[in-house]
DNA sequence: AACCGCCTGCAATTGCATTGCATTGTTTAG
DNA sequence: CTAAACAATGCAATGCAATTGCAGGCGGTT
């Protein structure tokens, strides 16, 4: 049992380990933790949730960690509107738009944003002349749980 | 013909003191220039844009007047992503929905934000348990005078 | 005319994002 | 194997937009 455990853990790290390969990141010590974090949380993280959950680890370095892992794909931003960036898992082999295509999720309960992957955002008829580059759409309300 | 004109601008000042008191917002100075200003750009107005239009007076005072026609109905307001946000004025008798019912545009060249207001968003079929309050569809591209 | 409340202006502060720089660690070329 | 080159980290400082506190001023009411 215990021994399966750190199998498990040590296969998680390698995949992990790969994930950030994949991207061309170096895969540091730092790096992995931060991404074993948001790859284990259901919502969206902020820096200051980052920083909640390792609060040895410098704030700057979070930073710019979250920043390399939108840079390179890994993770796509969220602007849910609350003042905070939100970064969450891209899914696999997306070449994510920056602001992906899919709808994300703002709870005004328990102030959690989800990425919801299989809501796409609808095709929208601009007007005549207008080019569509990217698209944001966040609804609010209560989620799941909340209810 | 100048009559005409002072006759007009009268008429204007008149409708916009109106709209002011339609929604129960004294119509002082400052706020009359705000909202003549608002409504006669194309665009969603900043903060800033206000600051520079009347760079005599006083950033917090324009930064409340906003607050203040946002508060009562008069405008919404638009988070779209750049850090700033935008103030529109509310369509003719709507309840504004805080973060409206339709589609915002952002041009990444004249980097403009525009209200759609033809174009609602589409209703998006939630995950069980889940209660839309509001929601926000931020297109992002290059607009019709842009192309 | 006096009172009261809203509006305005100035000062100061918060919060999040961002950059500069020096140090440490890791990779790579010789 | 070592040194140079580059990348990551940690700390300090700054930028920028939003926000609040307070005092004075103005308008409207009694």
């Amino acid at each position: 049992m215990r021994a399966a455990m750190v199998i498990n853990y040590r296969n998680m790290l390698k995949n992990l380990d790969k994930l950030l390969q994949d991207k061309n990141i170096r895969p540091t010590a730092m790096r992995l933790l931060a991404l074993e974090y948001i790859s284990s949380q259901q919502t969206a993280v902020s820096l200051s949730d980052l920083e909640a959950a390792f609060h040895r680890a410098d704030r700057i370095t979070l930073y710019r960690t979250l920043k390399t892992f939108e840079e390179k794909g890994l993770v796509h931003s969220i602007m849910d509107g609350t003042g905070s960036v939100k970064y969450a898992l891209c899914e696999e082999g997306c070449e994510c738009a920056p602001e992906d295509l899919h709808v994300h999720f703002f709870c005004n309960k328990c102030r959690e944003t989800i990425c919801l992957p299989m809501l796409r955002i609808p095709k929208i008829p601009l007007p005549d002349n207008f080019k569509q580059e990217e698209a944001s759409l966040v609804i609010k309300g209560t989620c799941g749980r909340c209810n």
